[in-house]
DNA sequence: AGCACGCCGACT
DNA sequence: GTCGGCGTGCTC
């Protein structure tokens, strides 16, 4: 921080540098100061700190123009106060990125460029310590068995050319503590130093170890190598579970970083843990990896690493893409067709269009990697806008798993309702037998789906939601899942007195019937519930990679990237779940679901197999799932979204008004309604609604959406944005704008 | 999003 | 007569 020179309080008589900045808060405006001669020159994408409101509150915020003289007219600006950098923290491309999300997405700018840096960037760089040999001639006879084996340590490092290794590294490899090392320090034969920290080269597997590319992912690499260092092109990388999309990136990044530039890979905040990705890293140069469980010292460390130059590749989730790369040649978005690349809050981007965007900016190319693409991926293909990649078959010849579609009616077992039924338990049964191991998958949390009455029909629901509390066995509480408050279970029902059950089925429910089935077999949970940090994720992985457990049972968790050679089958529960959401997205959810966990089967020596198990097995996206028919599933689901006139056929933004009184977040929505109709009705734009939200009161609100289905992007937008201040200030309700949104709730 | 301002009710 | 409740509106 370089404060103000002006101890005295007064800002300047006349500002001859005048800044336009945005605040860190959602002011959709941007406001003009007085930049002080003091703090040096002014530069777009530096963070400052500038006094705000009556009284004068300092908050963070973003140059985004530094004004002409004769645009400086202006007098009587407040005076920026502080520097926060010395040198921009965003350099112009992620400016412009921030400002294109800023306006395709409806946020207010500040908040935008803020959510795109981490917090805790300009603090101090971290420290590490080091050891190195003095030189001195040691007497190995003479030293003790601990101090010894880390001077062994050290002299082996040394004869491969490594004079400086970090004392955590030390430690690791002989078991040396820091009061062992600092022992041969007084013997004068090592020296202990801090520097900064630097990232390691983790490049560490042999050669002969290397997979080799087969002819499918040989074709793939030379079509995208092609378009390396030629400006921007987009690539949909259309590849079957477990053909090896992962190989053709290491090998496109490896030739990127060889041409001296940097390449960044987003991946689903899921797969952050798995082991796919543990080894992928092991394999990439400097490696920046940026996930959800890192502290927000760490997270900086590694933004500042990728700004310097000192990392060739980021990986990371959704606010990967914002690393700070200032020489980037290629950007990759494994799983493209992931919802967890939407943020779902301000600003409410979706990382796949934004990182398409950025190579635009940047002049890059672009891959969008998946086995089932989204369809507005598909459509974009199809348009000309993306080059379409195939791998069509899995790696060393594998078959694509077999999949089985069973009548769940069909197969109660003695009228007895269980879920997990009759050919699905013979299966798992032979799987255990034969010691291989099954991921089943149960797309929903808790242990029933709500508590009620059966004399007088009272049901369990939440206090603050119109929905019903999800009974989680664990608490015995009631749990709802959209605002998170729970409540006791009354003993009886608290209308008539009388006995209460419970209706539907959730994961722990189904994990009580396996291990009442299967009470030898060595299950693991895995949702939500089970797995509060990256850590436990990341543990139960590497038991079930170790053959510690024989069943893995998860919500869609499990459905995402994992690669098990000793899965051979495969169950999902109920694959209605996901269908019976009242969203027009439905069909291509379950279809992604079912293939993409069915692809968890048959990654080694034995073919897999799976089992889905529906009420409705006529269901197209069911049916088309039981062969892999992606192309199926597309040539049915596009046209009818064509018919519909829903994404990707137009472009939707949706509005959502909310009060805690419905009558003012009706007519609000009401009143918006007809004034988007008169403004947007010409421009190609239908207006639906308003209407009740799916989840008509949340947390307390009551909540009214509005959609608007544009034939072309940014249409809704460009009317919006400039009116986002005026409208939220005029209308009675709280006014939320998402664009493209995934969820309809 | 904060935060100050302001216009009513409950208290000293 | 004053403290403070949180509705309302602005932020260079």
């Amino acid at each position: 921080v370089i404060p103000l020179f002006d101890s005295d309080g007064k800002p300047p008589e006349t500002a001859s540098v005048v800044v336009r900045v945005a605040v860190n808060q959602a002011i959709w405006r941007t406001l003009d100061y007085a930049w002080p001669a003091a703090l040096g020159s002014p530069a777009r994408g530096l963070r400052v700190r500038v006094p705000l409101g009556k009284g004068n509150k300092l908050t963070p915020a973003f140059v985004v123009e530094v004004l002409t003289s004769d645009q400086a007219a202006r007098r009587n600006l407040k005076p920026v106060a502080q520097k926060l950098d010395h040198e921009p923290q965003l350099h112009e491309p992620l400016m412009r990125l921030g400002e294109w999300i800023s306006h395709y997405y409806l946020a207010p700018l500040g908040m935008t460029l803020a959510a795109m840096v981490p917090a805790a960037v300009g603090a101090p760089a971290r420290q590490e310590e080091v050891v190195s040999l003095t030189g001195a001639d040691p007497n190995l006879a003479a030293l003790g068995t601990r101090q010894r084996r880390a001077m062994d340590h050290l002299l082996e490092a040394s004869r491969q050319g490594i004079g400086t290794i970090t004392l955590q590294q030390l430690r690791l490899h002989s078991g040396a503590d820091r009061q062992t090392v600092v022992s041969l320090v007084r013997r004068g034969l090592v020296a202990l130093a801090s520097r900064p920290v630097v990232l390691q080269d983790t490049q560490q597997v042999p050669q002969a170890d290397e997979p080799v590319p087969n002819e499918d992912q040989l074709a793939a690499i030379a079509a995208i190598r092609d378009k390396l260092g030629k400006g921007f092109s987009a690539t949909l990388l259309h590849g079957v579970t477990g053909s090896g999309k992962t190989e053709v990136y290491v090998r496109l990044i490896r030739e990127v970083v060889a041409a001296g530039r940097q390449a960044i890979l987003l991946t689903p905040e899921i797969a952050l843990a798995s082991q796919t990705l543990t080894r992928l890293v092991t394999r990439l140069p400097r490696v920046a990896v940026l996930h959800s469980g890192l502290s927000a010292a760490q997270r900086a460390f590694y933004y500042q690493q990728v700004r310097d130059g000192g990392a060739d590749v980021v990986v990371g989730a959704r606010s990967a893409l914002f690393a700070p790369a200032r020489n980037l040649g290629l950007i990759i978005v494994d799983e493209e067709h992931e919802g967890s690349y939407k943020q779902d809050s301000a600003p409410r981007y979706h990382a796949r269009d934004a990182a398409v965007m950025r190579a635009v900016i940047e002049k890059v190319p672009v891959v969008l990697g998946s086995a089932t693409p989204s369809l507005e991926s598909l459509y974009n293909a199809r348009q000309g806008k993306y080059d379409l990649v195939r791998l069509p078959r899995r790696v060393r010849g594998l078959p694509m798993p077999r999949l089985e579609v069973v009548h769940l009616r069909r197969e109660l077992q003695g009228g007895v309702v269980e879920i997990i039924g009759r050919t699905l338990t013979l299966m798992i049964a032979q799987a255990l037998d034969r010691r291989e191991q099954v991921i089943l998958l149960m797309n929903r949390r808790g242990y029933a789906s709500y508590v009620f009455c059966p004399s007088c029909g009272w049901i369990m629901g939440c206090e603050r939601c119109s929905r019903a509390l999800v009974f989680h066995q664990a608490t015995r509480q009631g749990l709802c899942h959209y605002c998170d408050h729970s409540a006791e279970l009354p003993a009886h029902c608290p209308a008539c007195d009388k006995k209460l059950l419970l209706f539907g089925y959730g994961i722990q429910r189904i994990e009580d019937e396996i291990q009442r089935k299967f009470p030898h077999a060595r299950v693991a949970r895995m949702d939500s519930d089970t797995m509060t940090s990256p850590e436990q994720f990341q543990q139960v992985l590497g038991q079930f990679s170790r053959r510690e457990l024989d069943i893995l049972l998860g919500t869609q968790m499990v459905a995402k990237g994992l690669d098990f050679p000793g899965v051979s089958l495969v169950g999902v529960a109920s694959a209605d779940t996901s269908l019976a959401i009242p969203d027009f997205r439905a069909a291509e959810r379950t279809f992604q679901l079912i293939v993409q966990v069915a692809g968890r089967a048959g990654r080694g020596a034995t073919p897999g197999a799976v089992v889905v198990q529906t009420l409705v097995p006529q269901e197209p996206a069911i049916r088309l799932a039981q062969t892999h028919d992606y192309a199926g599933f597309a040539a049915a689901e596009l046209p009818a979204r064509f018919e519909t006139g829903t994404p990707p056929a137009t472009r939707l933004v949706r509005l959502v008004l909310r009060d805690e009184d419905a009558s003012v977040a009706q007519l609000a929505a009401a009143g918006l309604a007809k004034e988007l109709k008169a403004a947007l009705g010409a421009r190609g734009v239908r207006v639906a609604g308003p209407q009740p939200c799916g989840v008509l009161r949340m947390n307390n609100l009551y909540r009214f959406e509005i959609l608007l289905f544009a034939q072309k992007p940014g249409v809704v937008q460009q009317w919006l944005w400039p009116r986002m201040e005026e409208l939220s200030r005029r209308l009675e309700a709280e006014l939320v704008a998402d664009v493209d949104p995934l969820q309809l709730l």
